[in-house]
DNA sequence: TTAGAATTGTTAAAAATTTAACAACAAATT
DNA sequence: AATTTGTTGTTAAATTTTTAACAATTCTAA
């Protein structure tokens, strides 16, 4: 199963979140144009994307959402859940951790990285942050294989080598500078202001 | 110029970003792979989006940097740029007022709205803080456009509502739950776990 | 018990996006 | 002055992603 394309991973996803909420509400079943409705696409790609990752409904039923819910999660987690690090404990570093301590995934954020002695050796919302000093060791010691990169953004590309060097797989950089690849490590860029743009020129042109 | 490819779109804001930065470096030419190198995409892709949005470069020299910032500016751009409410102030909606303060651009968020006493009539990093009671009210004054959303998921649907009925043509959502569309509004969606599981699935299957 | 409605799974078609290929030509080098 | 090198702009091809179409099947209810 590691030959989805790029955008049904995206979605499976988005699927998973919105199937959790369902069977919040007691709900055990959902058929395609049901999940299309939550997510705003259309039925048949939602039909398509459980096509792809082998999963069967059954006919005038639906989807089973736990089953649906399972099988995702063997696809897109790691057995044992992937340890995460927060490097740059400011407003957007705590946003994430706060917001992912709400939820319960496989992807955990274990430990926060920072220079400022004010935020050093304080837990925020159970995650305990570090100096930077200890980076490689806490690394090493927790198996961190993701970080997320929220410091200002000329400590951006230094650290992103210091976290390579110390293993790191994966890396979202929120910072406004662009990193260039890294051999090994999977890089997703965010910027907010390209969301705000795009929208912005689809308000003036539509 | 109002027919160009989403991705397109996308792109341009990025390009816009590292033009400025080199620009600041006192850059004033360009080549087509440089600007691929900073966004780590194909030159290829650089030099069809240029022509997409019809400026010329000169042979052997490059793009004028300034020039191209000028005309993406004109196709993103409005003339008088565009009014943003961010509608939320914790720990996200603090960390983008924050960023988007830095930085000079068109698009300004001219004002903040929270429930809590705590935050409200305060200003954080010039944005002043109002009541949602003072929703409507203040975003015809400004004549506001586009709606950041940054509060719980339970508040957003409603809320959604709220800013459609009070004019806005834009909405960021911010909150993991996803918004259904709403005619004449363009909706535009985050959801960071989206990107974490992601990165997560391919550091897995790479 | 039959006809009609609803829903899945899948193949094929369409649309969007990216990549390749290369002609044109300016600048640098011989 | 001739040749090589580097770079753009653009058309065409390839790839990826979305949408359409529909056969197969189950349920509902006449
Ligand atoms: N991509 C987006 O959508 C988006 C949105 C908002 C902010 N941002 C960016 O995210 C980053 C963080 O924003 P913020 O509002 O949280 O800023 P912030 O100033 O609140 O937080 C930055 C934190 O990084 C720490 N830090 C500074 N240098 C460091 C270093 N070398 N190593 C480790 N930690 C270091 C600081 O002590 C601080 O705690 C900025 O780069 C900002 O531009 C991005
Ligand atoms: N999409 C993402 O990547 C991402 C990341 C982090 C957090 N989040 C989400 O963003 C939202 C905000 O996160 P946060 O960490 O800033 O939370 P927060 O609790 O710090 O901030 C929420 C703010 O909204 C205010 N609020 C509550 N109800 C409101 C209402 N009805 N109207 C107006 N304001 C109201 C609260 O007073 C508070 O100031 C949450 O929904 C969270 O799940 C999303």
């Amino acid at each position: 199963m590691n030959n989805l394309p790029d955008k049904t991973v995206e979605r499976l996803s988005q699927y998973r979140r919105s199937l959790n909420n369902q069977l919040a509400k007691g709900k055990t079943h959902i058929f395609s144009h049901e999940i299309a409705n939550l997510l705003h696409i259309t039925p048949v790609q939602v039909r398509r994307d459980i096509m792809l990752i082998g999963y069967s409904g059954t006919l005038r039923k639906g989807y089973d959402i736990q089953d649906l819910v399972n099988l995702i999660g063997q696809i897109i987690d790691t057995d044992n859940g992937q340890n995460i690090a927060v490097i740059g404990m400011g407003n957007l570093g705590k946003a994430f951790i706060h917001y992912l301590y709400e939820k319960r995934t496989k992807l955990k954020i274990v430990a926060a990285f920072d220079v400022n002695p004010d935020k050093i050796n304080k837990s925020y919302a159970d995650v305990y942050c570090y100096h930077m000093d200890q980076l490689e060791e806490i690394i090493a010691k927790e198996s961190i294989k993701i970080g997320i990169i929220t410091t200002p953004p000329e400590a951006a590309s230094e650290l992103a080598d210091r976290l390579r060097d110390a293993g790191l797989k994966g890396i979202l950089n929120y910072t406004p500078k662009p990193l260039s690849e890294r051999e090994g490590v999977y890089l997703e860029e965010y910027d907010m202001i390209t969301s705000l743009e795009k929208v912005a020129y689809f308000v003036k042109n539509k």
